[in-house]
DNA sequence: CGGTATTGTCAGTAAAGACTGACATTACTG
DNA sequence: CAGTAATGTCAGTCTTTACTGACAATACCG
């Protein structure tokens, strides 16, 4: 895990390292690793935490300025962040800048991340689960009405295959449980629960 | 989401495309591609589908003629998954080769990752995020004391990543919750009541 | 204990992914 | 509705990551 702990992001510029842009480099930095770690690009977490960390909504401009990134991978870290429902647009009635700011809730920001991840990943490979699982039923069919050698092989690839099927099947029955408790009160209570129960290993 | 179905990952090579080898391949390629999203090794993953489908245990020169990988990438890649408890290692007594297989029930893989996940990412995480935390306080309650200009912001910064880091914390028991009941009866308990649970969104 | 089959390592290279900045497009302003 | 300030796009370049294959180390064998 990186994370070096560098003199500071923003020290790097021609501004001056303030006690506020160090603590908040440090958690933009971490949160910038946790990101890469799981398949987001880091610009995109380094600018989710420090819309996080703002008091107000943010520009581009002073999203450039502070991370040191140019202005087309701010564009595109952006528009990647709306889509998961990280953070929104607030526009000023009648202003030319468009500003963003971050969902404050970590919990909702998760619940929408979670909901997100469902919808693209998770559906879509059950999906073609489905179809694998299928088409080897069919296959293992035909081989068996043909008393072909590798009959009993694909059947068993077949089995294995609605094996996993199922599981995921089930693993979304999972996520839904947990969005449908969610960031609300309910949710509350099964954190706490959570806190309660023996802890595993 | 590629996984483009390509006529078979083995028809590369010389060896003919079977009613078999284009199911597995279909599944091999899927899982690949769930594993790159989710920030792993494409190789790691298809080896893993590979030996999930396969009724025995395989040693490295099947896995790479099978897949047509090179044996160095191969040989890192399992260790990859030995280190996530993912495959097993099966000597035949005083065999020469070694042999490799998957666990077949989806679950207790699935919980082995979460463990695994949870001890080299989650955990480090959090320790830094209180590390982090802590510091941002230090740092506001001097300049609280000096009566600084941004003593205000960096309360303000304090509190908000103390916010994110007590989620981090939730987040942990959540998981620990799940270890607990993880892939036994309970854990299918568990999953039986999510179907019934009203869904999310 | 030398010979050989197998696995492990890692420097170099190939592939994938991220970032920049010039140009295009959009949206307010006078 | 021309002028300008801002955001969006994307080809080219840079960075990171993955893969290969030659060499090294290990483990069984006679």
């Amino acid at each position: 895990m990186p994370a070096t702990i560098e003199p500071s992001e923003s020290t790097m510029a021609d501004k001056p390292a303030t006690a506020l842009t160090e603590v908040e480099d440090r958690f933009i930095s971490l949160w910038g690793d946790i990101s890469a770690l799981w398949g987001v690009n880091r610009s995109v977490g380094r600018i989710h935490a420090l819309l996080f960390l703002s008091r107000q909504p943010l520009d581009m401009e002073t999203i450039t300025e502070r991370l040191q990134i140019s202005h087309g991978n701010c564009s595109t870290s952006i528009r990647d962040l709306l889509a998961w429902n990280s953070i929104r647009r607030v526009h000023g009635p009648g202003e030319r800048r468009v500003l963003y700011e971050s969902e404050q809730d970590p919990w909702t920001w998760f619940h929408a991340c979670i909901r997100e991840r469902r919808r693209r990943e998770v559906v879509p490979v059950i999906d073609q689960l489905h179809e694998i699982s299928d088409h080897a039923k069919t296959t293992a069919d035909v081989a068996d009405a043909k008393r072909s050698a590798d009959a009993k092989d694909l059947k068993q690839a077949h089995e294995r295959i609605a094996r996993f099927t199922k599981f995921m099947d089930e693993f979304k029955d999972l996520i839904d449980a947990f969005l449908a408790v969610g960031a609300g009160p309910m949710g509350k209570a099964l954190r706490m629960a959570a806190k309660v129960l023996p802890k595993g290993k």
